[in-house]
DNA sequence: CAATAATATATCATATTTGACATATTATCA
DNA sequence: TGATAATATGTCAAATATGATATATTATTG
């Protein structure tokens, strides 16, 4: 029930050290054949952090419909939306560095609504 | 109350830099009497920023009947969260400082799952 | 009522997110 | 193939969010 603990941890995931490593992690973990559950599992995500990282995942995915369904490349939406080429990729890609604010804020520029959005989380 | 929440919207608005009210149409309206709509409208938010704010005002709500459900103080959530008294008040607030990230996170550490989100959102 | 608990608001130093840029990688197609 | 468009990745100064603190306001209780 109450996660502290996981909460700061969520945070230092947030910084941009740890993803390279987090893979390869995995990575070699699945070379060697073990099967030691989800992904989160296996690189020792807790049910909080998984939450919260599906979450953001669907979001990004729900831009790239979007942007797909609007026949728009990363560089012209990113004109639409103020930022840049960059930005918009690491939108997509799920970066660390992407909060949700800038995904909502995306998806809504892009026409998204509230239902949408929840539609796109659930 | 009700200034209040305007002054927080106002807020918001201002962050985001393009405030243009459509006084005309809003004056021409009030003068025949009728009652326009939403706050948002008579402030001269676009939609965007109305959908936008709506979702966080739908996760601050969302926030606090968790915290009541679970019967704790601002004070105690804040401990849980490694947050603060002001900052759980500013959340459930929908204060401009606080962003959906910290909102979805907070949710999450109390124990609600994406489709939960999704359904305090929708 | 007054004491006290709970919530709200203001401010600030620090931390995180952002757009921009450079550059790398990958896809598309003549 | 090689040219070129699209996407991905790394870095950084500036912008924004954060927890902390102080203090104010509002509820609750005795």
């Amino acid at each position: 029930m109450f996660a502290n603990k996981e909460l700061n941890i969520m945070k230092q995931m947030s910084k941009n050290g740890k993803r390279k490593m987090d893979k390869k992690k995995k990575k070699a973990l699945e070379v060697k054949g073990y099967k030691v559950g989800s992904v989160g599992e296996l690189l020792g995500l807790s049910s909080e952090e998984l939450e919260y990282i599906e979450l953001k995942l669907s979001l990004s995915q729900a831009l790239i419909r979007h942007r797909k369904q609007s026949k728009l490349t990363q560089a012209q939406l990113a004109k639409m939306l103020k930022s840049s080429q960059s930005r918009v990729a690491k939108m997509e890609k799920g970066d660390p560095s992407v909060s949700v604010d800038l995904l909502v804020k995306s998806l809504i520029a892009m026409g998204a609504n509230k239902e949408g959005i929840a539609k796109a989380i659930a």
